[in-house]
DNA sequence: GCCGTTTTCGGCCCGACTGTTTTCAGTCG
């Protein structure tokens, strides 16, 4: 039982409840324990046997946890089953379906039998469905619009892909509208969470219908979902969903921090201005008992007549960020621009597509000062990795491109195998050649949980070992596959880095995102420092940076947790050091 | 069900859009 299945639960009894008729407020403390455990960077299940422990994390009180404890336990939520025994099956599953709500969604399992999508469809083709009060045709038709296209798409896309969408459309949207302003990207886009659901884009101007109908008419809107004069939502021809939002330009502060969310964040600002006698919404703060609506130029003017510093918007996700700010003590996040170096790239002399020259040019043109060139060991095969005898003419050729790239330090480095015993592809002698190891698992992915973390581990205390790359080996989903994170007891093993002197990568890879930001978050709480890394295979990927560094800023990174911020000298002087001493040197 | 510089009881965020309705319920974000 994770954390995800924990949310998921909570989340069907918030439902199920609402079906039931239970006032609106109870409901909502179930969907907001499904949020909190979904984004937790501690496992519940490991916490659950300290009730004051889980009484501590707000938003989760009495009731609540002990139904956490009970799910820890035994795996079971007698409540939970109560509930759903009360209910036909398969009605959840109907309510997945945009524009079926629980209203609905009872009236057609009551009155028409429905229980499923598939009925569901033949209901509505059949002509039933719309006979339902409130629904009618058109309805019908929009969801079932809603059922087949999202049968032909998954419902989430890798912020790597969806991100340079964005940007386009903003700037599509530049180009025909010279007199709107303030275009931005808000949402989760904005926040920078690892997959998004559809795009938010916001712009301000004085002739908001305008620019709201040339967006739903787009060449490439496949599907108009909703239009009206401030508002428009369509589906593009690749699947994504966007939704632009246009206002007056005086209230951009306060459109811009209500669509960048997180709902969660939002709602408490709200009840915060509520408790200074204000109220919030896009438009601005409005005097309860003047009506006097208070405009504000930018999203720090809002925070600051709400008595709190600008909060960076990749932190706004209920997770202590308000209290944080109240007491003055926001972290300075880390930004793109503090990265150094790059200390995981590949070539062509394994997989990576081309020159080690070629990577070199494109990390001197973002201005990394130092990179280290870690093509794959032996163990993979599939990936042309380096047999010792070409890790030695791989080490050679680094020597002989160091004297043609003055300007960049260059790194002897791997990445090594962590063999299913925890053993390393390569031996004693041939490791101490390199300045750099990253060692990562490639195989054995289904491990049990206690053997793999003993792997990794063992890999850890491993003089040489550097760093551990994309410690849970997860792939997003691109369209096409995905893979599950490996099985690993994460608590251990954030609490051995700095114990072993290890850092944990960050990779920026944008189908990897390994570690994630709750992981990251933890891994900071535990005292570990990380390296965050491209891991491309092409110069092209050098850029995704950006990605990591997100990542990283959700965790609450500022620099001095990641070790590739340090300048060249600093960071040499780091990897010459031994390896127990290496926290410390941080510290000075 | 959760929570407390106003509270251990009595509050609990806010608005747009749609389609079905004659004033608003349902859904979404």
């Amino acid at each position: 039982m994770d954390n995800a299945q924990i949310s998921r639960v909570f989340s069907d009894i918030a439902t199920l409840l609402q079906l039931e008729g239970e006032p609106i407020f109870k409901t909502r403390a179930y969907s907001r324990a499904a949020e909190i455990a979904a984004n937790h960077p501690v496992d519940l299940v490991s916490i659950a046997s300290d009730l004051d422990a889980l009484k501590e994390i707000p938003g989760i009180g009495n009731a609540i946890s002990l139904k956490i404890q009970e799910l820890a336990e035994t795996d079971h939520l007698q409540f939970y089953e109560d509930l759903q025994g009360r209910f036909p099956a398969g009605l959840l599953t109907l309510l997945e379906v945009p524009g079926i709500g629980p209203k609905t969604a009872l009236r057609a399992s009551e009155d028409l039998g429905i229980f499923s999508v598939e009925t569901l469809e033949r209901s509505i083709e059949a002509g039933e469905f719309e006979k339902l009060p409130r629904v009618g045709k058109k309805n019908a038709e929009n969801i079932l619009r809603h059922i087949r296209s999202q049968r032909r798409q998954s419902d989430r896309h890798m912020l790597g892909m969806a991100l340079p969408i964005a940007d386009r459309l903003c700037e599509t949207l530049r180009r025909a509208f010279p007199s709107a302003s303030n275009i931005s990207i808000a949402g989760s886009t904005r926040r920078g969470v690892e997959t998004v659901g559809d795009l938010d884009i916001l712009c301000t101007s004085d002739s908001p219908s305008e620019i709201t109908h040339w967006f739903a008419s787009m060449d490439e809107v496949t599907d108009i979902l909703g239009q009206g004069d401030t508002k428009a939502s369509v589906v593009l021809r690749n699947g994504l969903q966007v939704d632009l939002r246009v206002a007056p330009a005086e209230s951009f502060g306060a459109l811009l921090l209500y669509f960048s969310g997180s709902k969660q964040h939002g709602i408490n600002l709200r009840s915060r201005a509520q408790s200074m006698g204000l109220s919030l919404n896009e438009y601005g703060l409005t005097n309860v008992e003047s009506g006097q609506l208070e405009s504000f130029l930018t999203e720090a003017a809002v925070y600051e007549r709400l008595g709190l510093p600008y909060i960076p918007p990749e932190m706004r996700e209920d997770r202590g960020e308000i209290q944080l700010a109240d007491a003055g003590e926001l972290p300075t996040l880390i930004e793109v621009g503090d990265i150094r170096g790059d200390l995981h790239v590949h070539s062509n002399w394994s997989d990576g597509r081309t020159p080690i020259e070629e990577m070199l040019v494109e990390a001197q043109n973002l201005g990394r000062g130092y990179i280290a060139i870690t093509d794959h060991s032996s163990g993979r095969g599939v990936a042309n990795g380096l047999s010792d005898e070409r890790l030695i003419l791989h080490n050679e050729e680094i020597d002989r491109l160091q004297a043609e790239f003055p300007d960049i330090r260059i790194l002897k480095g791997s990445e090594v195998d962590i063999r299913s015993n925890g053993s390393l592809d390569y031996d004693e002698e041939i490791l101490s050649t390199l300045d750099i190891v990253i060692a990562s698992v490639h195989s054995a992915m289904s491990q049990e949980r206690s053997v793999m973390t003993e792997r990794v581990l063992t890999a850890m205390n491993n003089p040489h070992v550097t760093a551990i790359g994309h410690l849970t080996t997860r792939l997003l989903f691109d369209g096409i596959r995905s893979r599950d994170p490996i099985d690993i007891d994460t608590e251990v093993i954030f609490a051995a880095a700095s114990e072993t002197g290890t850092l944990m990568e960050i990779n920026s890879s944008t189908k990897r995102l390994d570690l994630k930001d709750t992981h990251i978050f933890r891994a900071r709480q535990l005292g570990a420092k990380f390296l965050i890394n491209t891991d491309a295979h092409r110069p092209s990927g050098l850029p995704d940076m950006r990605f990591g560094v997100t990542m990283a800023r959700r965790g609450w990174c500022e620099t001095h947790h990641v070790v590739n911020t340090l300048p060249v000298d600093q960071f040499v002087r780091f990897i010459e050091t031994p390896k127990k001493q290496r926290y410390a040197l941080l510290e000075e």
